[in-house]
DNA sequence: TTGTGACTTTTAGTCCGTG
DNA sequence: ACACGGACTAAAAGTCACA
């Protein structure tokens, strides 16, 4: 189902939330606890290893004071 | 959960997915068949009712032939 | 051609831990 | 501070009959 763009999607996505994380001087715990999600599962984002919904994503950016347009740099 | 900026942001994303969708000549049981989703879901998407993950999104944004800004075209 | 409710299956997302 | 796993719960994916 998760065919190979897909995978390659989800890890850009995560390359770039690590590294405006990063960016922002956080860690994936703290980012976790201001975006209301488990640090186990920022990691796995991250990673690509996780699909996350819109409405996720969307916390995630709000949190990290950047835009769609950074979290899906590099893409298309 | 889903707050009131959820479920706005939810329904500007249905809108831009429905608006291309009729640029791009399709019904919502064509793009369904081309982007290998039930046409209720897309229905639902476009509504707003939905909270697709980012493959979701992916699928359907390849074949309306358009980018992540256009879907987003309207939030922050 | 689309909206909607009810539904089952799959996965998003949590919480406990380990190295 | 992070990767990774197992077991779990909430929610998304996916389908259908009917209006």
């Amino acid at each position: 189902m998760t065919n190979d763009d897909d995978s390659q999607l989800l890890k850009l996505i995560g390359g770039n939330i690590r590294r405006l994380r990063k960016r922002a001087g956080l860690s994936q715990e703290q980012l976790g606890l201001i975006s209301g999600l488990d640090r186990t599962y920022i990691g796995g984002v991250e990673r690509g290893e996780r699909n996350p919904t819109v409405l996720t994503l969307f916390h995630i950016a709000k949190n990290l004071d950047t835009s769609w347009e950074c979290l899906f740099e590099g893409s298309q």
